[in-house]
DNA sequence: TTATTATATCGCAATATTATAATTAATAGA
DNA sequence: TCTATTAATTATAATATTGCGATATAATAA
């Protein structure tokens, strides 16, 4: 039915469901990616660089903004965008809690 | 128009979507969360576990093989499914990267 | 062979996502 | 004020995803 039962997961599930959503589209990496290089927090260049058209680099920004992982200020009639150090680190901490709760067993598994 | 196009991005980027897919929904998160705790690498109890129908458990799990995250084997009548080892070191070396990527900007950035 | 158990696949309905053009809003500068 | 610039929003179209029932398949047990 497209309509995913969140009401059948936890919290904590639903949370980093929502977290990978910013890395689960090329479009997003790529604007994660750049602004992890460009510092400088750059916009519209971003239009340039990813060759799609402005409202869709706008949608992925909002996704990204409504995520949490970016925020933007106003900067007269640009808007300027940069990672959220905040949520960044939980994204982080998050994400490097499960890849280390892997062990690699001695046998294979399965 | 509802296609990716993945003509635009890098194959980095692509790929990093690809694995970030893995997280995007709470089920696979579950999945993945369950086998990361119950080594013994279960199935079908995944299907109680998850509360969603049988069939529905098995399209996450045959996403997740194709991803390459899980892989399964038969045992008797029942699939025995476990993390893959060498794609797992890979995903997480591969996002450690994009996190340690970050540094904190001392003044605010935007 | 037949029954049982477990999983995969098919096909469908409903919703979500991706992408764009066109429009709107807001600001800067002449 | 008028105009150019920039980005967000809206409307629209097309494809993808999610979820499930029904069915098929595979392996073992009786």
């Amino acid at each position: 039915m497209g309509v995913t039962k969140i009401q059948n997961y936890t919290e904590e599930h639903n949370e980093i469901a929502i977290l990978g959503k910013a890395f689960s589209h090329p479009a997003r990496v790529a604007i994660i990616m750049h602004l992890l290089k460009a510092k400088a927090c750059i916009n519209g260049h971003l239009v340039e660089e990813l060759g799609l058209a402005q409202a869709t680099v706008s949608q992925h920004l909002r996704e990204l903004k409504s995520i949490g992982v970016i925020q933007g200020t106003v900067e007269g009639t640009s808007v300027s965008y940069c990672i959220n150090p905040e949520i960044w680190n939980v994204l982080k901490t998050r994400f490097e809690e499960i890849f280390n709760q892997f062990e690699d067993p001695a046998d294979l598994c399965c």
